[in-house]
Order: structure tokens, then sequence, then C-alpha cells
DNA sequence: GTCCAGGTCGCGC
DNA sequence: GCGCGACATGGA
């Protein structure tokens, strides 16, 4: 086994600890978040078939800015493209090449919006695939974050390519292989439930090419046109898909779930019902941040 | 048993 | 376009 040490170089201000604990995300497998070394690890699989683990922590040279630490563990040491897609996906799941600028500005400026936001912050983790993040949306559906961590878990024990000797470290499962197994083994198996069409029909897409989810990746896509594609996946209704268009930093569109009711509602109106007008009121000020105002927006804390 | 979870689909008006 | 029941599963 070697271990490769790599270095990316984060925006300014980057708090590491802050990213990837940003959500829950850091929580499903293959993630593992390390409250003592402060270290969030994946095993991933690169495009060669090759199964490596990523350890991924703040490393700081003294008087250095800090960066941040690649730990690679692989039996094949790694080709140049091999990195370079390592590189890639470390850059897509810390979100280092999004620019979050204006939101801190507005932070700064809106003095009576104390938001949890600490400088750096602001970043929510992602998968090193949208594929990833698709399916794990799909998994916190209509369900409690216990029954989301199991699905995940299922998913990546049953399907997932072992880390080689390790294997109860595995990579998450690729679209061919979730295709592979088809929508009654992930009834009956992994438990989906009614997901497992919604499931096996994204994976069966990706894989044989029919759907290009890099395609939505596209900057210059217009927000509406993202949201109606992202629509058309069976399985993503409003809740999902403005999930997605965060997870593709696009915060402009918020989504009316239960969770934001609930919270909009206590913080704002006393409990009392509120409309979908009003809520939307309380974020519109964001403009295009208004999903990780949301986000950030603390909670009324009850004592 | 019953209810419901950070919903979504497909139907009927 | 909007309201409503059905949909799997598991935990409270």
């Amino acid at each position: 086994m070697l271990t490769i040490l790599l270095q990316e170089t984060p925006p300014v201000p980057f708090d590491f600890e802050a990213t990837a604990r940003a959500h829950g995300w850091a929580a499903l497998r293959p993630f593992e978040w390390d409250t003592a070394s402060l270290t969030l690890t994946r095993v991933h699989r690169l495009d060669s078939g090759q199964v490596v683990r990523l350890r991924l922590s703040e490393g700081r040279v003294n008087g250095s800015a800090p960066f941040v630490e690649i730990r690679v563990e692989t039996v094949e040491p790694l080709t140049a493209a091999e990195e370079v897609e390592i590189r890639r996906a470390v850059r897509r799941m810390l979100r280092l090449d999004e620019d979050l600028s204006e939101f801190y500005e507005l932070c700064a400026q809106n003095g009576g919006w104390s938001l949890r936001v600490k400088p750096g912050g602001g970043r929510l983790l992602r998968c090193p695939t949208l594929f990833e993040d698709i399916v794990y949306t799909l998994c916190t559906t209509n369900i409690t974050w216990a029954g989301t961590k199991r699905l995940v878990e299922r998913l990546t024990e049953r399907l997932g390519e072992p880390f080689p000797g390790q294997a109860e470290w595995r990579a998450f499962p690729t679209p061919a292989a979730i295709a592979a197994a088809g929508p009654d083994f992930l009834r009956q198996e992994i438990r989906l439930g009614y997901r497992s069409g919604y499931m096996a029909d994204l994976a069966a897409a990706v894989a044989e090419g029919r759907l290009d989810l890099a395609g939505l990746e596209d900057p210059s896509l217009p927000t509406p046109e993202l949201l109606r594609r992202l629509r058309q996946l069976k399985g993503v209704g409003p809740y999902a898909a403005a999930t997605l268009l965060m997870i593709l930093g696009r915060y402009e569109h918020l989504a009316i779930d239960t969770e934001l009711v609930g919270h909009v509602s206590k913080k704002y109106f006393s409990g009392q019902p509120t409309s979908e007008a009003e809520m939307r009121a309380i974020y519109a000020p964001w403009g295009k941040w208004q999903y990780l105002a949301y986000w950030f927006d603390p909670p009324v804390t009850d004592r």
C-alpha cells in the first residue's frame, strides 16, 4: 500500500472543517468524518477502476496559508490521469472553485442577520460526482435522517467496490453497478421501497449514456432551464430539485419543504401558519444567495 | 395498531 | 394548474 500526499490550494478565506460539516453529507457512506483528527475520508473508485482511499484534512505550514492536504492510499502508483481525477474530485467535493465573496459581503452588510457562517464557511460538501449527489438526495426524500444513512450505507456495502484488502471500506457504487443490480434487488435488499424504480432508471440512463449529467454542471445553463431538466428525473420533485440546485451552486431558488416551513414559521411568525409568499419574503433580500441565507439562518433556541 | 418522515407521482377536476 | 390518495420502509 502506497500513501501519496497531494495538496490543493483553497480560496481565501477557506474553513476546511466548516465545509466538511456544513450539512449531513459527511455522515453518509462512504464519507466518514473523524472529529478527533478533523479528517474527512472517502473511498473513491477512479475511472481506471482502481479503488483508492482519500483522507482530506487541513494542512498548514508555519506562517503559510492553509492548504487542503490529500492523503491518497493506493495499491498501484497513480498515473498522471488518476492524479488529475483525484484533484478534480476534491475540488468538487469542497467547492474550491466557488466564489462566495459576494455572499460574504452581504453577510457583513446585513448587521441584523447573524448567520452561522464563519469566515471561509458557507460551502456545502458535495460528492465527487453529480450522480452520487442525486442518489444521496433521493435517499433523503420522505424518510428520516437515520433512514437516509441506512439506505446509503446499504447501497455502498452491497454494491460498492471494496478498497483492496479492506472490504469494510467501499467506494460508492457506480451507475453501472446500481443499474445491474436492478429495481428488484434495490427494493428487496437495499430496502429502497418506492424509490427503487427511480434509482434503477437513473442509474441505467447514466450507465447507458442516455443521460448526460456532466451537461447539468455547465455554469452557462440558465437556472430555470437547469431546474426544468432536474425535474424531468423521476423522483426529483420541488424539494429534491432545490437541493440539487444548491449542490450545483445555484442558491437563488428556495424550496418550501417541511423543514423550511417549520423553521420560518417558528422563528419569524411565532409558530403561526405562514403563507408561501410570506416565507419567500423573509429570504428574498438575499437574492441569488437565498438558499445559503436560509441554510445558515440560526434556529430559535427555545431554552 | 397508527402516524409520519427535510416527498413525489399520477390522476381527476 | 391545484387537490388528493397512494406509495415503501422503519422508527416513535
